[in-house]
RNA sequence: GGGCGCUUAGCUCAGUUGGUUCAGAGCACCUCGUUUACACCGAGGGGGUCGGGGGUUCGAAUCCCUCAGCGCCCA
C-alpha cells in the first residue's frame, strides 16, 4: 500500500471519532477503578465555539486522555448553561426579528419559544467540540434547565431559605435597563468614560444666597432630596439648618451635613439622590431622607420627570443641561472622566436602582471555603497567584443578589399568598406552597397562591454543577456522587473566579462537606499577536472551525498548548498550529520511513543496538520531566518535552542511527524495537494528538477495539542508565564537530572521511559505531601526538583530527585554535579569580567550591592541549 | 484610590531552595543542502550588560530598597 507523503488530517478525524464513539471509550461508569473525574465548564448554550473554548477544551481532553492511558476510570461531563440573560435576549431579538413583541407574550408562551430555540439552535457547541477531539462521556450530557438540574436548584433555594440564608431586601441593585433585570455585582464592567462635570447653582430658600453643587448626572436633579456638606467645612457654614430649591422641579430639600463628603471633589458640596447612586442611599438612610425614584425600568425618566417624561436618561441628561443653561442654573462644565458601570451582557450603562430582591448571605458560606484554600490546602489553584485574588473577594464577600427579571431560568419558588411583601411561604412546589400557606391562611386555594415572577442567577445552578451532574443534591448518597465526587480537576478561565469557581467551593462544602475538586487550572485569555484580546467587534477572533479545516485538530491542538503556560494570556497566532501541523507530518513520516523498510534475517549491527539502548534511556528519562511537568500542570512544557523527544532524539538521532543503507534490509530484531518504541512514543502524543497517534497505531499492526492506542497503558517509569546518556551526549558532539568541518570545506555527507583522536578524555569506545555512521567515517582511531596537515575540532579536552586532501589552510586553523584558546583562557582566569578568593573557599559549600577546581582543571587541560596543537602548526 | 502580578534573544516564554544543568527553549532569522521518511525537511550559525539605579553576599536573573513602564482584580 502506498502511503502519501503528506498527512491528511480530514480522511482520518471523523474516522477515529466515530470509532472511538462507537466502542464507547468515553463512556465511564463506577466500578472498582480510581476515578478521574473532570466537569466541563458549561457553555452557554447559544455558545458557538471560539478559541477560549478550544483552549480550555484542548486542556481538559489532554487531562482526561492522559488518566484513561493511566489506567483510572476517565469521566468527562460535558453539559450546557442555560445562560439566561445572554438566551433571553437571543430569543427576545428572535422574536422580534419575526415581529413579536415580548411584552405582548405570556410567560408560559415566552418559554414555548425559548425552548423551541433552545432546541433548534443550542448545543451547536458540543458537536463542535467533536470535531476538536473531546472525549466527554456524551451519554451524561447534562443542561441546567434539564429537569432533575432544576429541581436541585429549587431544592437548594428552598433549603438554603429554611436555614435563614435567603431573604428579600429592598437594595441598591445594578440595573440593566436594556435586559431589564438586576446583574450581581461580578456582571458590571467598569470602563473609563469622558464626561462632563456640571456645575449647577441651586437657590437657598428665602433668602438670595446661592450653593453650587457639582454633578456628572444632571438629569438626576429631579430626584434629589437633600444637599450634603461636610461639617468641618468652613465656606458652608452659613447654611446649616437652611433648605435648599431643586432647579426646575423646585423642590425644597433640607442640607445635611456629613463627614462623607469630599471637600476637594467639585465645589464640596454635594447633591444627595438616594434614589440613584449607593453612596447617596447610606446617606439618606443615614439621614432619613425621602426617596425619589425618577426612572423607568428601562431607563426613560416616570412621572418624576416632568416634561422629560418617557424620555431616556441621556438624551434628558443633554436637554436639561441645555435648560439649566437656558435659566441661568448651569453655573459651567468641566471635561471629567470617571468610571462607568456596564453590563457584561448588553453593555449599557447600569443604572443603581433600589428595588425588591433575593439575596443569599454569603458570610458563613465563605468561610469553610476559604479554609480549603489557605488553611487546608484541599484545593490547590494553578497557578498559585489567583489564590489571593480569590482570597480577597472571599474576605470582603458581599451578599449574592440572586434574583433577576426574567423569565428564562429557574423560577423562585416563592409563593405570595397575600399582598404584603412578605405574605409568601417558600416550597419546591405549589402543593407544598399550599400546605405552607394554608398554616398561615387556612381557607387559601392554589390559584390564589402567586409564585415570584423572577427568576434566580444562571449562575445560581451552575454553583452546584459539580454535584448536580451526578444527581448529588436530590439523592446525595446515591452511586454515582459517591464514586464520582470529588472531582479532581477544573479547567476554566480566571475571569470567572468569583462567579463560578468560588460559588462552586461553597456549594461544595454546604451540600457535601467536602471540596468539588482538587484542582483549578486557570487559562489565559486568547489575545492576538497584537495583545489585543480576542472579540467579535474587533473581529480578530480566527473561526475556530476553519483553523481545524485548515490544520487539523491536532495541529491546532498543540498551536494551542504550545504557547499557553498556566494563567498566562495567549498570543494566538496561527504560525503555531502551523508548527502543530507541521509536527504531524513529521511523525507521520517517520511512520513512512520505518514503514518502509524490509526486514531481513540479518544480525543487528552494533550502531542501531547502542542507539536503540540510548533511546530507552533518553525515553524514561524525558518521561519523568514529563510527568513532573503534568504534576504541576505545566501542560506545555509536557508537550515541549514530548516534542524535542520525538523529533530531535527519536526522529533526528534514532531513526538515522538505525536506518539501514539505501535499498538494503533491516535486522528484525532493530525493526520490532523501534517499532516498539515508536508506540511508546504515540502514547505519549496521544492526550495532545489524539487523532494522528490512533491513526499511525492502527497502521502499525492489526489492532482488536481493546487495543486501540485511545484505550493502551501510559508508559511506567523506569530505571534509567545515565552513562548511556552522558556518552551519547559526548557522541554527538564529536558528531557535530565532523559536520561542521564537512560544511564548512564543503564535503558532501556521501564522501567518506578518517577521523583521528586524542583521547586526554579517556572516552571509551561505546559509542563509537555510531560516531562512525553519523560521521560517515572509513575509520577512527586513536593516536597519540597531534596530526599534521589535518583539519581539528575539540571536544572537552579531546582532539579529533580529520586528514584532507588539498592544502590545509594553516593560517586559518592557526587563528581558529587561537581564539579557543584565548577564550579557554579567560574563562580559566575568572576561575582562579575565585578560588584565590579566600573568603569563597571559606564561605561557599564544599561541593561548590569542589567544582570550580574541576573547571580550573578541565581548562588547563584543554589549554594544553590547545597549545600543542599551536606548536605543531607553527 | 486599594490589592496582586509582570519586565530575560526579533517574538512567545522557561529559569524551583542565591553557586558546573546559568544566561536557556521553541519559533523567527542567516548560510549551505534537489542525501534514497518528511523542503510541512536536514545540517550549521548569529543574537540578550536578565527594565534603570542602589544594597545584602565570597557569589544575584534569583533576596531587599527605589525609580520607570505594563497588565489584572477590587472600589
Amino acid at each position: 500500500m502506498e502511503i502519501p507523503s503528506k498527512y491528511d488530517p480530514k480522511r482520518v478525524e471523523e474516522h477515529w471519532y466515530t470509532y472511538w464513539s462507537e466502542h464507547d471509550y468515553f463512556s465511564s461508569k463506577p466500578d472498582e477503578r480510581e476515578p478521574y473525574t473532570i466537569v466541563i465548564p458549561p457553555p452557554n448554550v447559544t455558545g458557538v465555539l471560539h478559541m477560549g473554548h478550544m483552549l480550555n477544551n484542548t486542556l481538559q481532553d489532554v487531562l482526561i486522555r492522559r488518566a484513561r492511558l493511566l489506567g483510572k476510570n476517565a469521566c468527562w461531563v460535558p453539559g450546557m448553561d442555560h445562560a439566561s440573560i445572554a438566551t433571553e435576549a437571543k430569543v427576545v431579538a428572535k422574536l422580534k426579528a419575526d415581529g413579536i413583541d415580548k411584552s405582548k407574550l405570556s410567560r408560559d408562551e415566552f418559554l414555548k419559544h425559548a425552548w423551541d430555540w433552545t432546541n433548534e439552535y443550542g448545543g451547536v457547541i458540543l458537536q463542535q467540540l467533536k470535531k476538536l477531539g473531546c472525549s466527554c462521556d456524551w451519554d451524561r450530557t447534562k443542561f441546567t434547565m434539564d429537569d432533575d438540574m432544576s429541581a436541585s436548584v429549587i431544592k437548594v433555594f428552598v433549603d438554603l431559605y429554611n436555614k435563614g440564608l435567603i431573604y428579600r431586601g429592598y437594595r441598591m441593585v445594578n440595573w440593566d435597563p436594556e435586559a431589564k433585570t438586576t446583574l450581581s455585582d461580578e456582571e458590571v464592567i467598569y470602563e473609563e468614560r469622558q464626561g462632563n462635570l456640571y456645575y449647577l447653582s441651586y437657590a437657598i430658600e428665602g433668602s438670595d444666597e446661592k450653593v453650587t453643587i457639582a454633578t456628572t448626572r444632571p438629569e438626576t436633579i429631579l430626584g434629589d432630596t437633600a444637599i450634603c456638606i461636610n461639617p468641618n467645612d468652613e465656606r458652608y457654614h452659613h447654611l446649616r439648618g437652611k433648605k435648599a430649591i431643586v432647579p426646575i422641579c423646585d423642590r425644597v430639600i433640607p442640607i445635611i451635613e456629613d463627614e462623607y463628603v469630599d471637600v476637594e471633589f467639585g465645589t464640596g458640596c454635594l447633591k444627595v439622590t438616594p434614589a440613584h447612586d449607593e453612596n447617596d442611599k447610606n446617606l439618606g438612610d443615614k439621614h432619613n431622607l425621602e426617596v425619589v425614584d425618577i426612572f423607568n425600568d428601562d431607563a426613560t425618566l416616570n412621572s418624576y420627570g416632568l416634561h422629560y417624561e418617557g424620555k431616556d436618561r441621556f438624551v434628558v441628561r443633554k436637554e436639561i443641561s441645555k435648560e439649566l443653561e437656558e435659566k441661568g442654573f448651569l453655573v459651567k462644565t468641566e471635561q471629567h472622566t470617571n468610571k462607568v458601570g456596564t453590563s457584561e451582557r448588553t453593555k449599557v450603562v447600569i443604572e443603581p436602582r433600589l428595588s425588591d430582591q433575593w439575596f443569599l448571605k454569603m458570610e458563613n458560606l465563605a468561610k469553610p471555603a476559604l479554609e480549603s484554600v489557605f488553611g487546608t490546602n484541599e484545593i490547590n489553584f494553578f497557578p498559585k497567584k489567583f489564590e489571593n485574588t480569590y482570597r480577597h473577594w472571599m474576605e470582603g464577600i458581599r451578599d449574592w443578589n440572586i434574583s433577576r427579571q426574567l423569565w428564562w431560568g429557574h423560577q423562585i419558588p416563592a409563593y405570595y399568598y397575600g399582598d404584603g411583601k412578605e405574605d409568601f411561604v417558600v416550597a419546591e412546589s405549589p402543593e407544598e406552597a399550599l400546605e405552607l400557606a394554608r398554616a398561615i391562611k387556612p381557607n387559601i386555594e392554589t390559584a390564589d397562591l402567586r409564585q415570584d415572577r423572577d427568576v434566580l442567577d444562571t449562575w445560581f445552578s451552575s454553583w452546584l454543577w459539580p454535584i448536580s451532574v451526578f444527581g448529588g443534591i436530590l439523592d446525595p448518597d446515591n452511586e454515582e456522587v459517591n464514586y464520582y465526587y470529588p472531582t479532581n480537576d477544573l479547567v476554566t478561565a480566571p475571569d470567572i473566579i468569583f462567579f463560578w469557581v468560588a460559588r462552586m467551593i461553597m456549594a461544595g462544602y454546604e451540600y457535601r462537606g467536602e471540596r468539588p475538586f482538587e484542582n483549578v487550572y486557570f487559562t489565559g485569555l486568547v489575545r492576538d499577536k497584537q495583545r489585543r484580546k480576542m472579540s467579535k467587534q474587533l473581529g480578530n477572533s480566527p473561526d475556530a472551525l476553519k483553523l481545524i479545516e485548515d490544520f487539523g485538530a491536532d495541529g491546532v491542538r498543540v498551536g494551542l498548548l504550545l504557547s499557553s503556560s498556566a494563567g498566562n494570556d495567549i498570543m494566538f497566532d496561527e504560525a503555531l498550529c502551523q508548527q502543530g501541523a507541521n509536527f504531524a507530518n513529521k511523525i507521520w513520516n517517520a511512520f513512512r520511513l520505518v514503514k518502509g523498510w524490509e526486514v531481513s534475517d540479518i544480525p543487528q549491527p552494533e550502531a542501531a543496538e547502542k542507539g536503540i539502548a540510548w533511546y530507552k534511556a533518553k525515553f524514561y528519562q524525558t518521561l519523568v520531566e514529563i510527568e513532573d511537568h503534568f504534576s504541576k500542570y505545566r501542560i506545555s512544557d509536557a508537550l515541549m518535552a514530548t516534542y524535542k523527544l520525538v523529533w530531535d532524539d527519536f526522529c533526528s538521532w534514532l531513526l538515522e542511527i538505525v536506518k539501514p543503507e539505501y535499498q538494503k534490509p533491516i535486522d528484525q530484531k532493530t525493526y520490532d524495537e523501534v517499532l516498539g518504541l515508536f508506540e511508546e512514543n504515540l502514547k505519549l502524543l496521544h492526550p495532545f494528538m489524539p487523532f494522528l497517534t490512533e491513526e499511525v497505531w492502527q497502521h502499525i499492526a492489526e489492532r482488536t477495539p481493546e487495543d486501540a492506542l485511545i484505550v493502551s497503558q501510559w508508559p511506567e517509569a523506569k530505571e534509567v542508565d545515565s552513562t548511556l546518556i552522558v556518552d551519547f551526549a559526548f557522541a554527538s558532539e564529536v558528531i557535530s564537530g565532523i559536520r561542521t568541518i564537512r560544511k564548512e570545506k564543503n564535503i558532501p555527507q556521501k564522501d567518506e572521511l578518517e577521523l583521528f583522536m586524542l583521547n586526554a578524555e579517556g572516552v571509551g569506545p561505546q559509542m563509537d559505531t555510531i560516531i562512525l555512521k553519523l560521521g560517515n567515517l572509513s575509520k577512527m582511531e586513536t593516536i597519540d601526538a597531534s596530526l599534521d596537515g589535518a583539519l581539528s575540532f575539540r571536544v572537552k579536552s579531546n582532539e579529533y583530527f580529520i586528514p584532507i586532501s588539498g592544502a590545509i589552510d594553516v593560517e586559518a586553523e592557526i587563528a581558529k585554535i587561537t581564539e579557543e584558546l584565548n577564550y579557554t583562557k579567560g574563562f580559566l582566569k575568572s576561575v582562579q579569580k575565585k578560588l584565590s578568593n579566600e573568603r569563597f573557599v571559606n564561605n561557599a559549600p564544599e561541593k561548590v567550591v569542589a567544582m570550580e577546581r574541576k573547571k580550573a582543571a578541565d581548562a588547563e587541560a584543554k589549554i594544553e592541549t590547545l597549545e600543542k596543537s599551536l606548536a605543531s602548526l607553527k
